[in-house]
DNA sequence: TGTACATCAGTGAACGCGCGTTCACTGATGTAC
DNA sequence: TGTACATCAGTGAACGCGCGTTCACTGATGTAC
C-alpha cells in the first residue's frame, strides 16, 4: 500500500472529454522508464503507474493488459530505431550505406541500453509475450543488403551467402552493444572505432577507410 | 504453501554425521537447474529447495544466504570453463591454439546457454550480488594472448593493440553466443562455421583453413 | 433557469502468487553416566 | 544394561515485499428535460 502511493505530486483528473491524455502519459512513463538505465530489471505495470500517479488499475481503461501497454512501447522504439537507420544509411556510396546503418546501430544501442536490452537482448517481464513479429528481421535484412552492395556489388555470390554474412557482421554488432552494457566495469575503447573495426573485418575494407566514414555518422 | 510442498519424492533425512550432504544435493540441484533452458528467468531459492524436496529453510543451514549458493555454482561454472578452455588451448601451433580456444568457447556457450547467460550474459537474480572478480577478465587475457600468438607471433605490436584486438573478438564471440541463445527463430548456422568465420576474421586468415582446424575441437 | 441523470475518469481495497528470510520447534540418534 | 540428555538435521508457519489483475465504488461534469 505505501509503496504504490508516495505521489507527492497529486496529478489532477484528466477534463471530461479528454480520457485519452492518461494514455499518452502512460506510455511516456513507460518509455522514459525502460530508457532509464538505472534499473536493470524489467518494466512493471506498478512502476508505471506509479510514475505517473495513478492508480495500478487506471492502465485497464487503456490498456487490455500490461503485456499491450509493453508491446506498444516496444512497437514505437522499434520503428524509431528503424527509421535512425534508414536515415543513416541514406548515403550515396555503398560504402557510406554500410558504415551509416551499422555505426548507427551500434550508437543507438549505445545510448539506449535499456530499450536495446529489451528489443534485441531478451529482457522481457515475466508473463509477457511479445505479439509483434520477431523485430528485427526486416532489420537484419536491410543490413545485409547494405553489406553486400559492399563486398559484392556486381551480385555474383548466392543470396545464402549475403544472408550468412549479413547475420555474421550482426551477431558481431550485437555482441559489441551487449557486452558494453553487461560489462560496464571494463575499460572500453570509443564505440565508434569499435563499430568501424567490425565494419572494416567484415566488408574486407581498411579500417582506417571505415573510421573516416563512421566519424560523420549523426547518433540517435 | 501447496507451490512449496509437491515432494511427491519424500525424502529421507540424512544419517547423523553427514548432514553434509545436504550441501552437495542443494550445489547439484541449483547447477542442473540453471542448467536447464527450461526456465530462461533466473534460480530461485525456491526453486531449489523444491528440486532437492526439502523445506526453503534448509538451505540456510549450509549456506549464508541464497547468494551464497549462487555464487558458488557461478564458481564452479567459471573454473570448469576456464578448464575446457585450457585443455582446448593445449597445441603445438598458435592457430591451433585460437582456433581450438574460441571454438571451445563458443560451444560451452552454445552448450550451457542458462549457465553462459549468467556468467557473462547479466542474467543474475535480483537481490543477488557478485562476489567473484568479475569473472572472464583473466579469461579474455587467454584468448587475448592467444590472438596476439597468431597475429603478432614476433611481438612487434604493442600490448594495447593486442588487448583492444583480443576484446573485440572477444565481444564478437560472445555475440554469437548470445545472439543464437536470445534469438532461437533464426535459422542459424552451424555454430563450429559461425565462430570459425569470426576467428579467421579476427586473425587475417583463411576461413576454410580455419574451419579445417575448428572441426577437430572437442566441446563440453 | 433549475434539477435529475448518465457518463466519464479514475480509485481503493482486495485477490492470489512467488519470493528470501526468520524463528521457535521436532524428532531421531549417538553418548555419558 | 538401562536411561537421561545433548546434538544434529531439518521443518512449518509466518513475515513483509512486489507483482498483475479484479471489482465494486466515487465524485466531478456535461446533457436532457
Amino acid at each position: 500500500v505505501a509503496a504504490d502511493a508516495p505521489r507527492d505530486v497529486v496529478r489532477k483528473r484528466n477534463p471530461r472529454g479528454q480520457g485519452g491524455a492518461l494514455r499518452e502519459q502512460l506510455i511516456d512513463a513507460a518509455a522514459r522508464l525502460l530508457a532509464s538505465a538505472e534499473q536493470p530489471e524489467s518494466l512493471t505495470l506498478r512502476q508505471v503507474a506509479r510514475e505517473v500517479g495513478v492508480a495500478p488499475a487506471s492502465i485497464y481503461g487503456h490498456f487490455a493488459d500490461f503485456g499491450a501497454l509493453f508491446n506498444h512501447i516496444l512497437d514505437l522504439r522499434y520503428r524509431e530505431l528503424a527509421g535512425v537507420l534508414r536515415a543513416a544509411g541514406a548515403q550515396a556510396s555503398p560504402l557510406g550505406r554500410l558504415v551509416g546503418i551499422c555505426v548507427a546501430y551500434v550508437g543507438w544501442g549505445v545510448h539506449h541500453p535499456g530499450e536495446y536490452r529489451t528489443l534485441f537482448g531478451g529482457r522481457i517481464p515475466p508473463g509477457v509475450t511479445i505479439a509483434d513479429h520477431e523485430p528485427g528481421v526486416e532489420l537484419l535484412e536491410f543490413m545485409t543488403a547494405a553489406l553486400a552492395g559492399v563486398v559484392d556489388p556486381e551480385g555474383c555470390m548466392a543470396p545464402e551467402e549475403h544472408a550468412e554474412a549479413g547475420l555474421l557482421m550482426w551477431t558481431s554488432l550485437h555482441g559489441l552493444v551487449a557486452a558494453r552494457a553487461e560489462h560496464p566495469k571494463i575499460d572500453w575503447p570509443p564505440w565508434r572505432d569499435q563499430a568501424a573495426a567490425i565494419v572494416a573485418l567484415h566488408s574486407a575494407n581498411d579500417r582506417h577507410r571505415i573510421a573516416e566514414f563512421a566519424a560523420n555518422v549523426a547518433v540517435q
